[in-house]
DNA sequence: AACTTGTTATACTAATAGTATAACAAGTAT
DNA sequence: ATACTTGTTATACTATTAGTATAACAAGTT
């Protein structure tokens, strides 16, 4: 799986390897149980510090969606509180969809595209 | 309208101002036309800086939900670009959505939530 | 014994968030 | 005219975070 960083962007870096990596699983360019890269090969090969890959496994882990052992490395591994989930997703959408209801998008266009990228994950 | 701010959050004061007032032009809590408090003074009321408020403010005016002027102070009026919004909600909804469904939530759970949220909107 | 894994500790730089004063230009109110 | 309020800009300072750089440790593998 390609991982992209962009240097210029106003998102910490490891942020962006966390949104890249919980992509690559909804689209199941990472599949459960798969290992990733020790956070040493990753860090040389994005090109950046060992700490901050860590950073981002750390808080993959702590968000579910890893497990970190000494001896496998990082595995691909969710743990599911649905609820927890939900409650996130609310307070997130509640954000993005107030941005697009102040510039006009309907409801019907925000149903769209949420079918639109439900489908990026059905297809991988 | 009534602004809160948790000051133990990890989000920043003035993104946390941004958002609010975003979210109060949804639910119609904010008309277009009207006036926000100055920045001296909606400072004074939420017990913070004034440059957190204006930074909040001019934030605002870049992404098109606010004019400020000198003599009427900061003016609720939205800038339409529905291209670039509706580019910037799927890149924000990649990454939500990507999240939901890691943890098991369905296109239809997802579906039903937005309905929620345009809801509020519609009833302010 | 050598090596790799995540993990922790320490130290440092750079950037950002927030506060604190102060002043300026343009406009309003008295 | 004078006083006041508006956003705006400048400067300076503190605290926090992001990221880098070394180094070492414990547990496990080869």
């Amino acid at each position: 799986m390609y991982l992209q960083i962009d240097f210029n962007s106003d998102e910490a870096i490891y942020i962006q390897l966390r949104n890249q990596i919980i992509y690559g699983i909804a689209t199941s360019q990472l599949q459960v149980g798969e290992n990733l890269p020790s956070v040493r090969d990753l860090a040389e090969d994005v090109g950046i510090n060992m700490h901050t890959v860590n950073k981002a496994y750390t808080i993959l882990k702590q968000e579910g969606y890893l497990k970190l052992d000494r001896r496998k490395g990082a595995v691909i591994a969710i743990d599911i509180d649905k609820l927890q989930a939900i409650k996130e997703m609310r307070e997130d959408l509640r954000v993005v969809l107030a941005k697009a209801f102040c510039k006009n998008i309907s409801c019907v266009e925000a149903h769209e595209i949420v079918n639109d990228i439900f489908g990026e994950f059905e297809r991988g």
